[in-house]
DNA sequence: AGCACA
């Protein structure tokens, strides 16, 4: 019942989203949000006065999806709770991985008034932040390819500040205090207005820095941008 | 509240 008698689904659906956050925008917060749980295939979120507020996050695998459900529940989203369930049905994206998409026919209640034209073929634009629908995860882990020790310049000193850098550009504030903040201690992110790339997070102490800095060490915002997590110099 | 795949 908490997940309102759905049966479990790769897709995770999500609604009472802030419906004024730009598509766009709100894609690749859901990315940085959700990719944590595992490889996220797809995202779909229109803006259509039926459905806007809400979004599909397509995973490759079901478990991943079990897990956002769950933990991600409630999670206060550009200041809004969001609310999450199961997808009621498969996702194109996800039936095309398993061969079985057949392209859907004008069956069930489709009153479509844009039957007029064929959009026959659309490059399809992909929903997850620079590309490829396909290898572009944190793989479940969000410790992923980022190695430190090899090579350059060793560890600062603990602290209670993290300096981040390898960020892509369109990196917002939001961003980062939606993935920082859920860790304990969180106080506040600061961005260089003058430098894209990086930022500083500050944390109420080094234990706390630590542990965010271990859980979110190369998690990446887009496949091309591992982050890399260091303590501020003193 | 609202379950799609321009």
């Amino acid at each position: 019942m908490l997940s309102g008698d759905i049966p479990p689904n790769q897709t995770i659906y999500i609604k009472n989203l802030n419906e004024k956050i730009k598509k766009d925008e709100l894609k690749r917060s859901l990315y940085c949000l959700f990719s944590q749980y595992g490889r996220i295939l797809d995202i779909i979120a229109l803006k259509t006065p039926k459905l806007r507020g809400q979004a599909w996050v397509c995973f490759s695998e079901v478990t991943a999806a079990s897990n956002a459900v769950r933990q991600m529940q409630n999670f206060p989203f550009y200041e809004k709770p969001m609310r999450i369930q199961y997808a009621k049905t498969k996702s194109d994206c996800i039936a095309k991985e398993e061969g079985s998409f057949v392209p859907r026919e004008k069956k069930k209640k489709q009153e479509e008034k844009a039957e007029k034209k064929k959009y026959a073929d659309e490059s399809k634009q992909s929903a997850v932040p620079n590309g490829g629908t396909h290898g572009a995860s944190n793989g479940g882990s969000t410790q992923a390819s980022f190695r430190p020790g090899s090579g350059a310049q060793e560890a600062a000193a603990p602290n209670n500040i993290l300096f981040i850098e390898n960020l892509p550009y369109e990196t917002t504030g939001r961003m980062l205090e939606m993935l920082f903040e859920q860790y304990p201690g969180f106080k506040e992110v600061r961005l260089i207005e003058a430098k894209p790339g990086i930022a500083f997070v500050d944390f109420e102490d080094d234990g706390q820095s630590s542990m965010a800095m271990q859980a979110l060490q190369g998690f990446k915002i887009t496949p091309q941008n591992p982050m890399i997590i260091n303590f501020a110099k003193k």
